[in-house]
RNA sequence: GCGGAGGUCGCCCAGCAUGGUCAAAGGCGUAGGACUGAGGCUCCUAUCCUGCAGAGGUUCGUGGGUUCAAAUCCCACCCUCCGCACCA
């Protein structure tokens, strides 16, 4: 980064804090817009990927205030949860690795990191740091509203609104599975494994088998519709199982293993005695639904470390279940080692329970033998149970010998087959883990079942149906993440809203547990509105009864009783903050990465449906993509993790934040790549001087009066007023990327080519209509570029800022079809002369344009006109030129002219077409006459323009009878 | 598995809702030229193929279809990316 950018974003950062330009305060007379960016969370510096979603809060925040509304962008910080504790452990722990990332990638002074043992210290650092690169970047926030979660302000607030949602009963207790670190004695996170990450705990399904009155076997499935298939258990002879007391009711039978984790599972277990599983083959068992009796058989395959360690066979419908029989078939001896007839082994038959298209009486022993599966231990065995399950699962229906569930679908009755059993007392639930999961701390973990846990019941249908309501009011950039929203408001379910470790608010009514991270930062943008006053009269926490914040956001209660009871609040400004909140709420704007669309987004939408009435439900989310980084994920541990602020260094304020605006919008992934940043960078300098150059050639002293545009400065004002346009309809959509680049690359390639076209010397008009055009320009960028805008905007001699100017206005009276058309021409003579000079690889050393004879506009109108309507057939035309007499003489000429003609008229937009007629004829030989030079230079040949009226024209080719308007013949020598 | 997004001319990407204005914007890259002591600055020009006259040919994941006309509409298929919970 050059010095001089340096010192330029220094220079209008002081001017900007300065003048408090982006402290809002309420303005009765003006409209307000409230925009929010999450808080970032304070483990770890600001990065570029905070900055991609931010600056396009800014530019937007910038754009609404240049357009005359009074905009407010407040910031805070995340202290909430564990990994700033975490982050701090490591290093109290000496963690090498650890450090050396906080040094290396953070840019953590040594003396610093010494002192993050100390996790307040840490978060307080990187939130000092982050301050200064939101500042540095130029985000236009007013910081008289920042707090960290971790403020005991703060933390009233929270406390007021789950007061609030609980006594709406939007809080409610329960239990939930979740993957358990049995030393740590807390959740196990992906983050916090070492192995196993995205592992869930899966729900089993037990059927308890009775094995006599008191003694069940319960055997674990996902498929309990299967139990009218059942023809055995298998039992692993080899592994030992235990028979155990279950919450003081039955004696159960299980694996080893399985008591454990069932002890986690709001069971209790007294366990009696160990057994072989070899002491239980050959015995029979009852189906407790239809009392049939089967037997039980070896099976080696049985997993004790799954489940119970119990599994029932339905050979008709499971490969392993058939292979497993099959195999035992064919060996039947084997069960004298058990002392048992084999012939129970070979009387067994799969019993069909499915019917499933493709298949026939029994699909697994079809499709084991479709797939030539040999035996169990083939691998192929594996792909033929997930297949049949799948197919089962969606298109299988139940048999009549399914009892109440016959003719159903699989999918259908599933859950109501669960809800029925457990109701009957035959099945049980269990959890457990697909895959091992191990911590951090190498400790296998466990599925806990957490009880008395605190949910907030996103599932409340009532509650679903309110935020819905939110979103169809509100308005969603882009509008295609709304289907998304109705999705996940749908698929969210109780959330786990409190924890025992971590920073964060206590739960009011609960000891020992603190709101979940996630769940404290719902509602918190209501907080900033107020939090200016808190701040600056340094209200103690304790003020900040529930009571206030009653009268704040619902305005109930009475003010004066209210401020009796609260010392350190007055009337004047409980009032104050009422009339801040009800000014500025609700949020006009927030925005962030697609991925707080399923968690964080959606609650923000479930609280405010919850606790304010529609009049303060948020106005508009905005949603972008992730950014990359050189086409990969940001990631510490890959080495190219940038910080906001080594950005800002390398490259400049105004470069970093084009950068990432220029990457990507909507939904798309923004990809950060160095080499276009420093691009942008230099074309940044260049745009500097070019700009600079222009606003400080003082405008010859020619009057304004004196001053005659020519069509090229309407043509270059009619230009920009298109700009203008998109640029502005781009920023409301929150559409950063098309404006930026409008504003960018569009106009300064209208402005390079009306300098081209001017040639060389500048007249009066020339200097006047390029300052006007740069000022504009600048004002479009500023949004974008806003240091860069600034300085270049002082050069103009401008005094005020230009973060506050006013955004340029559409202006109707600028817009010149004529000037657009005459320049079209130039435009295309020119491509058509460079295409035929390519096709011939001539060097010209004359040019000569013919242009169409007078005769020829008459019928070229006509047929625009025509085409404009609808499908034209030469005929008719012709029919109804050979009745215009004044065409009479020309009708030869007609014939050939017309399909021509109608060629190049399907080739124009209908807009272009309208204003053609609208101009009628142009002066094509004045336009290109006026044009000589610039065309003179362009082909470094001489240059002449005729019309095809002329008769002493030049023309040894016969050329000018092919011109047509709009189309000059061309000779080139 | 569930839910979502997407595949465009070397790369990033616009266009697709309202079919013809699309060989398809813009940026990057590349090539040539200008400027310069020099340039990794800047400016101009070119950049699917063919073409000695402003044209033609073949393209928008693949295969079909609708239509006078399809990158755009319909169907099928292939492929890629993202989220899936107690964690920020």
């Amino acid at each position: 980064m050059s010095q001089t950018t340096k010192q330029i974003e220094e220079k209008w950062l002081a001017k900007w804090d300065a003048a408090h330009i982006f402290e809002a305060d309420p303005n009765p007379v003006k409209q307000k817009i409230m925009v929010t960016f999450p808080f970032p969370y304070m483990n770890g510096p600001l990065h570029v990927g905070h900055a991609f979603s931010a600056s396009r809060v800014d530019a937007y925040a910038r754009f609404k205030r240049m357009q005359g509304y009074n905009v407010l962008w407040p910031w805070a910080w995340h202290w909430t949860g564990q990994p700033i504790l975490g982050a701090s452990q490591r290093i109290a722990k000496g963690d090498q690795t650890y450090t050396r990332v906080l040094r290396e990638v953070d840019g953590v002074p040594q003396e610093e990191l010494q002192k993050f043992v100390d996790p307040n210290y840490l978060a307080q650092y990187y939130t000092n740091e982050g301050k200064n690169a939101a500042k540095r970047i130029g985000f236009s926030v007013d910081w008289r509203r920042e707090f960290t979660t971790v403020w005991p302000t703060f933390q009233k607030f929270i406390e007021w609104q789950y007061k609030n949602l609980k006594e709406l009963g939007y809080v409610i207790r329960g239990t939930h599975p979740v993957v358990w670190c049995p030393k740590d004695q807390s959740p196990t996170g992906d983050h916090d494994r070492q192995s196993g990450e995205g592992i869930t705990p899966e729900k089993y399904t037990l059927i308890k088998y009775k094995l006599d009155e008191n003694t069940v076997l319960p055997a674990a499935t996902f498929r309990p519709e299967t139990i009218y298939g059942i023809t055995n258990l298998w039992i692993n002879p080899d592994a030992t199982y235990v028979e155990a007391k279950v919450n003081d009711k039955e004696n159960w039978i299980i694996s080893q293993e399985a008591a454990e984790k069932l002890k986690d599972q709001e069971k209790t277990l007294t366990i009696n005695r160990t057994l072989k599983g070899k002491e239980l083959i050959g015995k029979t068992f009852e189906n407790p639904l239809t009392r049939d009796k089967f037997p039980i058989l070896p099976g080696w395959f049985v997993d004790t470390k799954t489940a119970t360690g119990i599994v029932y066979s339905v050979p008709a419908h499971a490969p392993f279940d058939w292979l497993a029989l099959k195999d035992l078939q064919q060996k039947p001896e084997i069960m004298h080692d058990f002392g048992i007839d084999p012939q129970i082994v070979l009387q067994i038959k799969p019993v069909s329970i499915i019917k499933v298209d493709g298949f026939g009486e029994h699909p697994a022993v079809e499709i084991v033998e479709q797939m030539g599966i040999k035996d169990q231990h083939d691998s192929k065995a594996d792909q033929a149970t997930k297949e049949l399950y799948k197919k089962e699962f969606h298109s299988g229906k139940l048999k009549s010998n399914c009892g109440i569930y016959a003719g159903k679908s699989i999918r259908e009755v599933k859950d109501q087959l669960v809800t029925d059993f457990t109701k009957l007392d035959i099945a049980d639930i269990m959890y457990d883990l697909p895959e091992q999961v191990v911590c951090r701390c190498m400790t296998p973990c466990i599925v806990k079942i957490l009880s008395d846990q605190w949910f907030l019941n996103y599932s409340n249908p009532a509650w679903k149906e309110k935020a819905k309501e939110v979103i169809s009011q509100m308005k969603i950039y882009p509008e295609t993440v709304r289907a998304d929203f109705y999705a996940k408001i749908d698929w969210l379910k109780e959330w786990a809203c409190a924890r025992t470790t971590g920073f964060g608010t206590p739960v009011p009514w609960g000891q020992g547990w603190i709101i979940e991270t996630l769940s404290d930062s719902t509602l918190y943008m209501a907080f900033y509105t107020i939090n200016k006053h808190i701040n600056q009269n340094n209200i103690s926490p304790k003020a900040l009864t529930p009571e206030v914040f009653d009268y704040i956001y619902h305005g109930k209660g009475d003010k004066t009783q209210i401020t009796n009871a609260t010392p350190g609040i007055t009337v004047e400004l409980l009032d104050a903050m009422r009339k801040e909140f009800l000014y500025w709420y609700p949020f006009d704007l927030r925005n962030s990465a697609k991925e707080l669309v399923p968690n964080h987004l959606s609650f923000c939408i479930f609280h405010h449906a919850a606790l304010f009435p529609p009049q303060h439900w948020p106005r508009g989310i905005g949603v972008n993509g992730m950014l990359m980084v050189e086409g990969q994920g940001m990631h510490k541990s890959k080495g190219n993790f940038i910080t906001l602020k080594s950005a800002i260094d390398k490259y400049g304020a105004d470069a970093t934040r084009c950068g990432l605006m220029m990457g990507a919008e909507g939904m798309d992934d923004p990809d950060w790549r160095a080499d276009n940043v420093n691009e942008l960078k230099n074309k940044f300098e260049a745009l500097t001087n070019f700009a600079t150059n222009i606003v400080i050639t003082p405008p010859q002293t020619a009057s304004i009066e004196q001053i005659k545009n020519s069509a090229l400065e309407r043509w270059l004002q009619n230009k920009l007023q298109y700009r203008i346009c998109e640029v502005t309809e781009a920023l409301e959509e929150l559409k950063t990327r098309t404006a930026l680049q409008t504003a960018l690359f569009e106009v300064w390639n209208d402005i390079r080519w009306y300098m081209q076209r001017k040639g060389n010397t500048t007249t009066a008009a020339n200097a006047v209509a390029l300052v006007d055009t740069v000022k504009i320009w600048i004002k479009l960028l500023t949004p974008f570029a806003p240091y860069m805008c600034e300085e270049i905007w002082s050069q103009t001699g401008e005094t005020g800022f230009i973060s506050t100017a006013e955004w340029p206005q559409f202006d109707e009276k600028k817009i010149d079809f004529e000037a657009e058309e005459q320049e079209n021409l130039i435009i295309d003579i020119l491509a058509d002369t460079q295409n035929i000079l390519k096709a011939t690889k001539i060097t010209p050393k004359q040019l000569v344009f013919y242009t169409a004879a007078t005769w020829k506009w008459q019928i070229y109108l006509k047929i625009l006109e025509k085409t404009k309507t609808g499908e034209t057939r030469i005929s008719d035309l012709m029919k109804e030129f050979s009745n215009t007499p004044e065409l009479k003489p020309y009708l030869k000429d007609i014939a050939a002219l017309v399909p021509k003609i109608l060629k190049t008229a399907t080739k124009l937009s209908t807009n272009r077409k309208t204003n053609m007629i609208k101009i009628q004829n142009i002066n094509e030989q004045q336009i290109i006459q006026n044009a000589l030079n610039f065309l003179k230079d362009k082909f470094d040949a001489e240059i002449t323009v005729y019309s095809e009226d002329d008769k002493n024209r030049y023309d040894p080719k016969n050329r000018a009878p092919t011109a047509i308007p709009y189309q000059p013949a061309i000779y080139i020598q």
